[in-house]
DNA sequence: CCACGGATTGGCT
DNA sequence: GCCAATCCGTGGA
């Protein structure tokens, strides 16, 4: 077996959703000192600032989603509900606003410094396994992605996504996204068919 | 099992 | 001043 590779630019530089359903399978990775911590895409979302108003970048350019107008491949991440972090990847060529949310992924290494994020502890019972990164404000817990992280260049050696086989269309699914109060019928969550890490069913 | 509400910051109207 | 791309604990059926 070949040892994976980061995702190239051009991977990230594509329509958003496409970008959504080949990230599914894919292995997010961040570096904590000598360590890496890593976890396998499950579930995501597409958010396209031109004609989505659920969007952060539907209204235009601010300080808080600038990140979200770069080119493919950098990491943005905001702030929400006065104590969360959800993390995006952003899609297509500069100044387009579309990014690709991180809902859910697979704990696949370094469960132990996840499990300490989370919960403070290495040890976790079968539960708190299961809601490790079934979110996409736990993804960023488990994994230390926090407001220093916004910008971060997918390129880099700090976080990134490791490149995998591509699924096939029979192992994803479609639904309209979930905790939004706008854009609420676009089916645009893609996640893997029956994985046991999805935030929902 | 499900529904509901509190936590708590900060972006934008 | 309003309310959010969430999570978790509580309380009732």
């Amino acid at each position: 077996m070949k040892p994976q590779k980061k995702l190239p630019r051009k991977f990230y530089m594509r329509d958003v959703h496409i970008v959504a359903k080949e990230l599914l399978g894919k292995f997010l990775v961040r570096r904590v000192g000598r360590k890496y911590l890593k976890g396998k895409i499950v579930e995501v979302e597409a958010y396209d600032g031109s004609v989505d108003k659920a969007a952060h970048t539907y209204g235009g350019k601010t300080k808080r989603n600038e990140i979200m107008f770069n080119e493919g491949g950098f990491l943005y991440v905001y702030f929400t509900y006065g104590m969360h972090f959800c993390s995006n990847v952003v899609t297509g060529k500069i100044n387009e606003g579309k990014a690709v949310l991180l809902r859910a992924v697979e704990p696949l290494s370094m469960l132990d410094i996840m499990a300490l994020n989370r919960f403070g502890k290495k040890n976790i019972s079968t539960l708190e396994l299961k809601n490790l990164t079934n979110g996409p404000a736990k993804i960023c817990e488990a994994f230390g992605i926090m407001r220093s992280d916004n910008g971060t260049d997918l390129l880099g050696n700090e976080i990134f996504i490791l490149n995998s086989q591509k699924l096939s269309e029979n192992k994803i699914a479609a639904s309209v996204r979930i905790g939004i109060k706008k854009s609420v019928d676009l089916p645009w969550r893609y996640y893997i068919k029956n994985n046991s890490f999805l935030s929902r069913k």
